[in-house]
DNA sequence: ATTTTTTTTGACCGATTGGAAAAATTCTAG
DNA sequence: CTAGAATTTTTCCAATCGGTCAAAAAAAAT
C-alpha cells in the first residue's frame, strides 16, 4: 500500500487511436440524429468495427457520448474566455463573431451535436449549464457591461448581446442545410461565410438604419 | 363506375378529435426526441392510448411526423409572408422580428421539430426548401434590395438579413434551456421575451455603436 | 332492439436495440 | 519461441422497436 501499484497502465497506444476513430464516428452519428436516435451498431460501422469491439473500448452508449459533450463545450466556449480588455470594444466583440463563425464553419458537427442536446433539454448537462458557463457569461457580461458605461458601447442587454452572437453564427452550422437550400448553388458556395462574415459586421457595428444623405 | 361511390366518408368527429391529440402529443415528443429519436409507444402514451389504437389513426410513424412538418412550415413562414412594401421599411423589418419572437415564445416545440429536422439534413423535405422556401426568400430579398437601392435601408446581403432574423429569434425556443439557465431565476423569466425584442430592436436598427457625444 | 359500423384492446410478429460472455486471435515482452 | 496480455470475433440475450391481426367493445344507424 505504498507505492499504489493498482492498474494504472489501461492507455495503450492503439487503445488511444481506436477511441478517437470512435469518438469522430460518434460524432458523425450524434450529431445528425442526436443521442436516441442513434445506434450503436450505426457507430460501430462509421468505426470501422464490430459493436463488440466498439463496447470493449467505451463500455456504453453514454460513455462515448459523454466525453464527446465535455470536450465541445470546453471548446465552444474558447473564443468567449478570449474576449477582454485589451483593446477596442467593437474590434472585441467583432473578433469574437468572427472565431465564433470560423468555428461554426470548421466544427459543423460539434455545433448541432450541441444543438441537439439542448433540443431535448440538456439532460446530464443542465448543472454544467448554469454554474460553469453560467459564471463565464456573468464575468463577460459585467466587462460588455463596463464598456457600456464609460460610452465605448451602445447601451443594451449585454447576456442577449451574447445570445445573439451565438444565435446567428452558429445558425451556419445547425441549419446549414437550409441555408444552402435558400442560397442556391451559386451564392451557396463557400464564399457563404464570407458574406455572412461582412453581414456580420455591418449588423452588430451599426445596424440596418440607412445612413444620412450628405 | 359513374357516380363514384367509393368510400368518401372516412372522417367522423371523434376520427378528428383524436387525429388531434395524437398530432399534439406527437409534436411532444418528436419536438424533443427527434423523429429516429421518438418511438411509436412514447406517443401513444403522451396521447393516453394504446399503440393499436395510435395506429389506427395514422398507419406509420411517418404518418404523424409528416403533417406535422407541412403544418409547421407554413405557420412559420406566414409573417415573412406578411412583409411588404406597405411602411417604412425599418418598421416593417422590426415588426417581422417581433413575430418571429413572438411565435417562438408561443409555439417553441414547433420550431424545435423543425430544428431537429434541419440537424438531421431534412430528409424529404430538401425539395420544398430549395423550391417553395427559396421563392419566398428570393422574393423578400428582391424587395429588402429595393429598399436599400432607395436609400431607405443600409445595404448589406438581405439574405444573410433574413438568416439572423430567423437564427435571434429561433433561438430563443431552440435554445430555452441554455438561455434559462444563463440568464437565471431573476433575469430569466417570462420578462425574458420583451428583453429579447428590445435588444434586437437596437440591435438591427442601430447597432452597438456607442452614440457621438453632444 | 338489433344490425352495422367504428373504435379499442390484447396477443403477437420479425427486426433491431443495448449489451454480456467467452472463445479466438493478435500483439508484445522476455 | 513462448507466456501473458491485449484485442477482436462469434454467439447470444432480454428488451424494445415499428407494425399486424383478430376479436372484443362501444357507437351509430335502422
Amino acid at each position: 500500500m505504498t507505492t499504489d501499484a493498482g492498474p494504472p497502465r489501461p492507455v495503450t497506444r492503439i487503445q488511444r487511436e481506436k477511441q478517437e476513430v470512435i469518438l469522430e464516428a460518434a460524432l458523425d452519428v450524434f450529431s445528425q440524429f442526436g443521442f436516441r436516435g442513434s445506434t450503436i451498431d450505426q457507430i460501430a460501422e462509421a468505426a470501422g468495427m464490430s459493436k463488440p469491439n466498439l463496447l470493449y473500448y467505451f463500455k456504453s452508449k453514454e460513455d462515448i457520448h459523454a466525453p464527446l459533450l465535455e470536450r465541445i463545450l470546453d471548446i465552444w466556449l474558447d473564443p468567449l474566455r478570449e474576449m477582454n480588455d485589451d483593446g477596442d470594444p467593437l474590434a472585441e466583440i467583432r473578433s469574437y463573431i468572427r472565431r465564433k463563425l470560423e468555428m461554426s464553419r470548421d466544427f459543423p458537427r460539434e455545433s448541432r451535436l450541441f444543438a441537439n442536446e439542448m433540443l431535448r433539454g440538456a439532460p446530464g448537462f443542465y448543472e454544467i449549464l448554469h454554474t460553469d458557463l453560467k459564471d463565464l457569461v456573468d464575468e463577460k457580461a459585467r466587462l460588455i457591461k463596463g464598456w457600456m458605461a464609460e460610452g465605448r458601447l451602445a447601451v443594451t442587454d449585454p447576456y442577449h448581446l451574447i445570445f445573439s452572437i451565438w444565435a446567428t453564427t452558429q445558425h451556419y452550422a445547425d441549419f446549414d442545410i437550409q441555408v444552402r437550400a435558400v442560397l442556391g448553388p451559386d451564392r451557396g458556395g463557400e464564399g457563404r461565410f464570407d458574406d455572412a462574415a461582412r453581414f456580420l459586421d455591418q449588423l452588430f457595428l451599426s445596424g440596418l438604419s440607412p445612413k444620412k444623405k450628405a
